[in-house]
DNA sequence: CGAATCGTTGATGAGCTTCAAAACTCGTGG
DNA sequence: CCACGAGTTTTGAAGCTCATCAACGATTCG
């Protein structure tokens, strides 16, 4: 990754966001700023941990893999943290990898500092603490979708879940570029089942395909899938 | 639930062993104690939060449900936290339920209280947030396992989890009384399937059964089936 | 002693993965 | 500018894992 300057927006970041006044020169300090490329690995699942990452713009997919085959967690964009999984009392490995899936600009805090930040800055724990529980109760949702859902309706549920993050372009199209690997990796499936299902939901009018970009035609009848049966 | 009057072991409950000496009245006046049966409902996904509970002693499967299966999600007893799911800033329902599986003892605190003793208490705050990214990491870490390891991998990884968790008695065998039924729906498989996977697990010499208890006879071997390949 | 729950087993096939191979895209360098 | 190769998309076929259904024995419990 390289090294570049620039500035943290204040807004959108989680960290300079909530930042005590008189920490703020010391973040400043502490602060590294990269630049990842496209299909750039960011941090890597079983490195050491050495820091927290925040997005300033761009799109990370955050992965775990077993043998051959890998399963995307979630995606950070825009404000989002990476890294954060490696705070923990019990192991000091990350435990997913990172890969920019754009151009992405980040800002690094070491470990240390960030940790001794916390301890202070007991709003930032808070949202930290608040920021975790959200992040656990989407997991636990995902986890069970793996478990008890069908492709499809997996399927179903990873494009509106991407439509509510990265929002629809112009044309209402989901507005992300995202390989078809990634998001069979998303919804925990093969390559092809996915394509397969993709076809199929196309057949049924409830998404269109203009280019690579996905539309969701019919909002209802695609979230029926999601939706338990009885 | 029944109430009952048991007093609240210090060393072992998250919030009364953090709390701070000036809120431990307060605590005491705000605690009521319960006593859950066997099978008994504590919490239902999807009713409103009121609060949260920490297990005094004996043993509760939190689980989700999706139409008419469902997959518990983890185990709580001695001294762990439950309803703490309910802590977000998006929803104010249980995203869990919580039944007991023996006779439970446990105090509950409801949420407001909770909510005010964290924003004061900046070491409770620090604890619970490292708890919750233990959790996370737990999750995700069962999240990939459900999406890409076959059953037989999984309830490998979920009899070294139950033997962690609740130990093993004087014969070496899992400390639990686990209906096959919920062992199944923490491994995220059917009833039968997990029948024939542990009949296998005993061919292969790799657990024993005495009577419902599991024991696992080689360790070493029944890892590596929870070890990515290559 | 029913009644209900749990354990056990076999048969069947849906759902999904795997493999294989052709068609298409796209960047790269000659 | 085109040829090349690497990666991605598309499609078909084969088969494996696992869920489902069904039936019966065992155990628990009011």
């Amino acid at each position: 990754m390289k090294n570049c300057n620039t500035p943290c927006n204040l807004q959108k970041c989680f960290m300079c966001r909530l930042a005590l006044n008189e920490w703020k020169p010391a973040i400043d300090s502490h602060r590294k700023n990269f630049l990842a490329k496209k299909g750039e690995l960011i941090l890597k699942e079983g490195d050491p941990v050495t820091g927290i990452y925040f997005v300033y713009n761009g799109n990370v997919k955050v992965h775990k893999k077993w043998g051959d085959k890998e399963l995307i967690v979630r995606f950070a964009n825009e404000g989002k943290i990476i890294g954060h999984r490696g705070l923990s009392t019990k192991s000091s490995v990350y435990p997913v990898s990172a890969t920019a899936l754009e151009p992405t600009s980040l800002c690094f805090i070491d470990i240390d500092f960030f940790l001794s930040t916390l301890k202070v800055n007991h709003d930032l724990a808070f949202n930290l603490m608040m920021f975790y529980a959200d992040e656990l109760q989407e997991s636990e949702k995902k986890m069970r979708n793996l478990a008890l859902m069908s492709v499809k309706s997996r399927l179903a549920v990873a494009l509106f879940h991407l439509k509510d993050l990265f929002g629809t372009d112009d044309e209402d199209c989901i507005n992300v570029e995202l390989s078809r690997q990634d998001l069979a990796a998303f919804a925990g499936a093969t390559y092809e089942t996915v394509f397969r299902m993709m076809n199929d939901l196309v057949q049924e009018n409830l998404i269109a395909l203009t280019g690579k970009k996905i539309r969701i035609t019919d909002e209802e009848k695609l979230r029926d899938l999601t939706i338990e049966a009885q």
